[in-house]
RNA sequence: GCGCCUGUGGCCCAACGGAUAGGGCACUAGCCUCCGGAGCUAGUGGUGCAGGUUCAAUUCCUGCCAGGCGCACCA
């Protein structure tokens, strides 16, 4: 909630509880959390009800005694000021009430730091890689590499926020069979164009846009050997256009092709031989990842003498960390799932700790238009392409819309719902409320810049607007600790929201001048807090709708 | 068969294991002589089933039922 009021608190509670005798029983953290409900204050501890079992006492009588020693304590510390009154409720929380003066004094550290005040400092700049979409440019992006791209983006611009040093990373499958096989399907479909019609197999890549590249690739002269690698840099500008579009742009593009050639597969593999988890077996050459709790060994190089995708994947991650990063997150889709044990195991097996590399499943998006799912098959073709979402709804209803759901859940999205422009679209929503606030600051030029009395702000919306602009730090706490940004989507609605309740309540202009320039720099403090957030999610700002 | 995700009012979704399960849509009744009514206020209505752990379960565990997705010497 706020710079260390929490943590300032929780070790004071820490301190009573030695005092008393009673941290030994209780070795775990103390944890304060937000109440479920501004009538329990504004922090809350179950504590008393969790030693109430190892003390064999009542839990109301245990707070009562904490709330006893809190009283002497606190008055010793900095937050004296800050804390107004703790008391026992319900069944036994220990429920901590702040001194209105404390939030006067948060909003104005925003008004006067602005963002700089909203920074959290979670990463001590430890340098994590996040890794995201990597689509094969066989094809343009679909639904799924949308939802990726808005999830990566996001969290990524939250982990920038909470102090890691954070790159972004595109790891292109620029050979390998699919690009053999995209240029196949570029050479028959220019012999088509050319009327010597073949039979198109199956597994070739069946979109229209196969066409419009065999047509460039004969105009532009290109040699059938080298289809494959213009096809697949044909469709990566393409690719690059709609991620820059959809406002996501990547620190780093790493070539598989130049990781072949770099000669550190051939590497990654005599280190993993070194530690003894590479075997020849049937004509091909295994990886060991079964010692590492995968179901079975893995293949690395077919009997035909080809590498699988788990090869260079190997020499890849292995590159992560002589990189120098020491956190790594790969954002996958579902049909990866079964790969994280196998990639786990080859991130053990070169010695590093598996545990560094989190993988994020990123579920589906379904798309219903007109209320009827919108099928996507990305060999037959036909599928909503981010491209299609972006012409249809925008970036940023689509940005909003793909981070509105739990990352781990499946998310359906109606194009025509995020087309609306009305309250069925909690986009507009929180747009609304930020291009509201901006009209009233515009409303009155000049008159925000005298001496604050920010205690005139005594209006239970009033505080219930500062006490939500505060919880913005506890929010992006959740989303680096969940690797997951869909809170802040949440959030930024309740924001909005008490904002709506306070302006529909309260009138800004035309009070007395110390209670107007008191709630312009409230108005104000929603607008950097909304303006932050709306950031984060790479949403743009509108000043007028 | 195995793995992952999901079951919350008529519909869509919230709720680090906590207090009276919140909000939106729809429906009903209200609110602009005044800073943007794309807003606000009030009302109706809900945790798939069966066990277990716990002072406390929508949340954790087991089983079942239902839906979605994935299970290659493809990438």
């Amino acid at each position: 909630m706020s710079k260390n009021i929490q943590e300032e608190l929780v070790v004071i509670v820490e301190r009573c509880l030695a005092l008393v005798g009673w941290a030994q029983l209780y070795p775990e953290k103390v944890l304060l959390d937000l109440p479920t409900d501004s009538r329990f204050g504004d922090f809350t501890t179950n504590l008393a009800l969790k030693l109430s079992k190892l003390l064999k006492r009542s839990p109301r009588e245990i707070a009562a005694q904490l709330i006893t020693l809190l009283e002497q304590e606190i008055p010793k510390t900095a937050l004296k000021d800050s804390v107004s009154q703790i008391k026992v409720e319900g069944v036994g929380f220990l429920n901590f009430y702040l001194h209105k003066n404390y939030f006067y004094q948060q909003l104005n550290l925003i008004l006067t730091q602005g963002q700089e005040a909203l920074k959290l400092d979670l990463g001590k700049k430890r340098k994590v890689l996040i890794e995201f979409v990597s689509a094969n440019p066989t094809g343009i992006l679909s639904v799924a590499h949308a939802r990726q791209a808005a999830v990566g983006d996001c969290l990524a611009n939250i982990l920038n926020f909470s102090g890691f040093d954070l790159q972004r990373e595109y790891y292109l499958n620029d050979e390998g069979n699919q690009i053999n096989i995209l240029g196949k399907s570029v050479a028959l479909r220019l012999k088509e164009l050319q009327g010597k019609k073949e039979e198109f197999p199956e597994n070739y890549y069946q979109g229209d846009y196969i066409y419009d590249i065999a047509k460039v690739a004969q105009e532009e002269k290109i040699s059938e050997a080298a289809l494959g690698d213009f096809a697949a840099g044909y469709i990566l500008k393409l690719i690059k256009q709609e991620l820059l579009d959809f406002g996501v742009s990547f620190d780093c593009w790493y070539s598989q092709k130049e990781l072949a050639q770099s000669g550190k597969v051939e590497i990654a593999f005599a280190k993993l031989k070194e530690r003894g988890f590479l075997y020849n077996q049937d004509g091909a050459l295994w990886f060991k990842s079964s010692a590492f709790g995968d179901d079975k060994d893995r293949v690395v190089v077919k009997s035909d003498g080809s590498q699988t995708y788990l090869a260079p994947d190997i020499a890849y991650h292995e590159d992560k960390f002589a990189r120098g990063f020491s956190g790594l997150i790969n954002l996958w889709g579902p049909d990866h799932h079964g790969y994280i044990n196998r990639i786990k195991a080859a991130v053990s097996a070169l010695g590093h700790n598996p545990e560094a590399l989190s993988i994020i499943i990123v579920q589906l998006a379904t798309i219903y238009r007109n209320g009827e799912l919108v099928q996507m098959s990305t060999r037959s073709g036909q599928y909503i392409s981010l491209r299609e979402i972006l012409d249809e709804v925008g970036a940023d209803a689509a940005r909003f819309f793909f981070l509105m759901r739990r990352t781990s859940s499946h998310l359906d999205f109606d194009l025509e719902v995020a087309k609306k422009q009305s309250a069925e679209n909690p986009v507009y929503y929180v747009q609304y409320a930020y291009a509201r606030i901006c009209s009233i600051l515009r409303s009155s030029p000049g008159k925000f810049s005298q001496a604050l009395n920010l205690s005139l702000l005594v209006e239970k919306e009033e505080l219930g607007v500062i006490k939500k602009l505060l919880e913005l730090e506890a929010v992006l706490n959740i989303c680096v600790v969940t690797s997951d940004p869909y809170m802040l989507t949440v959030y930024l609605q309740e924001l909005a929201e008490s904002f709506h309740k306070f302006y529909d309540l309260h009138r800004v202009l035309g009070q007395s001048d110390e209670l107007t320039q008191a709630r312009l720099a409230l108005v104000q403090g929603v607008k950097i807090v909304l303006a932050c957030g709306l950031e984060l999610l790479g949403i743009s700002r509108p000043e007028k709708m």
